[in-house]
DNA sequence: AAGTTGACTTGCAATTTGCAAGTAATATCA
DNA sequence: TGATATTACTTGCAAATTGCAAGTCAACTT
């Protein structure tokens, strides 16, 4: 699998859009997901993340997980208790995805009838983006903070 | 190249998630860069949208055309004074996708130290995203508005 | 000491993508 | 009016990416 960096990206002609760098980093079937259980759902472990309703591949997460690590998206360090286990957190970086992430899922659910998201979500989120994003900090920064204090 | 929608995520196991359901529309190295040159470039053509600094290829730019059509983001008509012309246009639906596009640039003008994007874009975005909004109104829905009267 | 677990890696087949070269239907030019 | 351009694609093939199943290997657990 792709061990060097920018691999994903490497047959697009470079330009200096914000957008195309953005989809350089995480532009493509599974990144995003993986941030999403870090992120949202506050997955920590290799297992977690293979778990996933979408079932990723063990070696696709292992390279994506490798690029998130090298973008300084995320960090790994290894579980104090159990030297098996490695932890993945987001840094400052990754959580800065958030907003993101949350604008996919608020048009994902706008637009999927099947959709398993709450039925006000959409709704509360378009009509007033950051006092969402204040009702929800806590919890979502909980996360990073976790991660600062290991 | 794949024809029938969903190839592109043929390999996923479904989930009710809605961010998957998204990235099954447009999580692809492409289609986000299409949506850039359509919404927030005013591009309506196959030959303006292959003359991005990112260079696509034709036959998955027509594929990526193909899906957006097939899902009622963007709509293609014929150029009355000229039949070899196609006019790609958003929908509404498409339309709805300027917040994530957004999103997406100010994340990759604050993280990419050679970014393209104005100084003051990032900044002014992230402090009232409303407003910057409101301020872009206008000229992001024109491009709605001219689509609709054909 | 033997078995299990967790996080990966490896090999290979199936898919997707890029590249270069068509093709077909207009439109324009001499 | 016939020849040449344009525009929006399609096609064939090589190269890159992905998925799947089966390892590997160091650290636990019993």
């Amino acid at each position: 699998m792709a061990t060097d960096l920018m691999s994903n990206a490497s047959r697009r002609e470079k330009s200096n859009c914000p957008i195309s760098y953005s989809l350089d980093l995480f532009g493509d079937r599974w990144t995003l997901l993986v941030l999403r259980d870090l992120i949202l759902h506050g997955k920590t472990r290799f297992a977690e993340f293979q778990n996933s309703a979408e079932k990723i591949a063990s070696n696709t997460l292992a390279d994506r997980l490798r690029r998130l690590e090298e973008q300084g998206i995320v960090v790994r360090n290894a579980d104090r208790s159990d030297a098996r286990q490695k932890i993945y957190a987001v840094t400052k970086k990754g959580l800065s995805l958030t907003s993101v992430l949350l604008e996919i899922a608020a048009w994902g659910a706008s637009h999927d009838s099947q959709t398993g998201a709450p039925a006000e979500f959409a709704a509360k989120f378009y009509a007033d983006r950051e006092g969402y994003y204040r009702e929800h900090r806590q919890r979502i920064s909980s996360l990073f903070e976790a991660q600062k204090n290991r």
